[in-house]
DNA sequence: GTTGATTGGGCTAGTGTCAGACCATTGATG
DNA sequence: CATCAATGGTCTGACACTAGCCCAATCAAC
């Protein structure tokens, strides 16, 4: 039954391991970028400091990172997404497994759906709509490099501005077990072109507080990517 | 940012606790059944025995559990959902906080209204039919002393037959955080025959394969449980 | 009765994790 | 060039958690 699940999916090392990992692909911290320092991170992730060092030196060997000392010193970011080639999606998702893939668009398809509706019918203040504007900009105007973590911060502003913090943690936890499919997804300009436009609706949609018409703009927006990646491994 | 949130909600032993509540309050073992036995439970939730044997102490000290030994022996079940009151709606409201308690709606919205939609999409199995209705016809014949209870596997089984782990662990989620309110309401007739009058529209949208309809009955079931706790608390 | 399988009860040695203190390095600032 | 604040690097003692083992109780089956 699903509720005797595992209790933890992992001891505390390999948890703080996936979770900078995570933070570094979804982009919240860029490359060239740093970590907060390590006694203010632990204590934001709720471990102590040497579990954290544990993994950062986890990811400095793996290349992720890269650690300086002293004053202005920190783990800075060496990651860069790599560029895709057409050859690299079935890798990935012979990795995660058909079964997981279906799971992770289904749930990734019901949570920003909901996110999205919930949205448009909730009152939203001035500053609220400029940084839904502003993001849908960063996103649109975004070059090749930059693109998958604007449209990241796009999407999670979407389940932020919801106010409610499970729905936005959700919605960053399907984001990213989709992430490493998005990445090895050739960026082609119709494909952009056609997110843009999509990306306008749902903006659109939502500052319109029609919440059928929000919810019906991202399903298609998530749909697209979703047969773009039957086709790719079709 | 949502990404670097604490790893772990708590301890081993806390966690453990909280998770054999759920599933005594879910009723995923009801009253005097017993747990499954402490070396399989253990495995089941990734942790050691001597773990689990403090949080089933714990339980069974709160009187949630009857622990007997030797053969055929186990933990049983004694916690049997208290009768609600009127007054205790507004102290366990006051126990989560508003703030919680708005999160634990829009999420339960979200993700439930979600796993309708795709369930209807789906093509389903004879037999996935016929657990569909039998838990139909459990909860709208259940007596008061069984209706939470059912209710329960009602949801829980819409969400399950998506195949969908993490939309079924979102959505068992989701009814953890409102269970307590939900238990404090008190049981009314009119509101339960308007319950299973949408449990049956619920049900057979999702037979019928209408995606939109099925989303529109739950997401009226849910705002009907939302208006009654407004309800009970202006 | 006696037996044997099943279950909870308890112990121990080893490992993981933590909190806190102190050391080492860096580089901006005066 | 000396200082100093910020940051990573390291150590220690305490506690949490685990795996594995054996004991004790119970009860159906023979």
């Amino acid at each position: 039954m699903t509720v005797l699940r595992p209790v933890r999916a992992g001891n505390a090392f390999e948890e703080t391991v996936e979770r900078l990992l995570q933070a570094i692909k979804l982009g919240v911290v860029g490359p060239g970028e740093k970590l907060p320092p390590e006694r203010e991170l632990a204590v934001q992730l709720g471990i102590s400091r040497v579990t954290l060092r544990e993994a950062i030196r986890a990811l400095q060997d793996a290349g992720y990172l890269d650690v300086r000392r002293g004053r202005y010193g920190g783990a800075f970011v060496t990651y860069v997404p790599p560029q895709p080639g057409t050859g690299d999606l079935r890798r990935v998702v012979a990795d995660m497994g058909t079964a997981d893939l279906a799971d992770a668009l289904t749930f990734r398809m019901a949570v920003e759906c909901g996110a999205a509706e919930v949205l448009a019918a909730a009152p939203l203040a001035d500053d609220q709509r400029d940084l839904l504007r502003r993001r849908l900009v960063d996103v649109n105007e975004a070059g090749v490099d930059d693109y998958r973590r604007l449209d990241t911060a796009f999407h999670l502003t979407v389940a932020e501005l919801t106010g409610s913090s499970l729905l936005t943690t959700a919605c960053a936890d399907a984001r990213l077990r989709v992430s490493d499919l998005l990445n090895a997804i050739p960026m082609l300009h119709v494909n952009l072109d056609h997110s843009a436009s999509q990306h306008e609706a749902i903006v659109a949609a939502i500052l319109a507080g029609d919440p059928e018409a929000a919810r019906r703009a991202v399903s298609e927006h998530l749909e697209g990517t979703a047969a773009l990646l039957r086709g790719f491994l079709s």
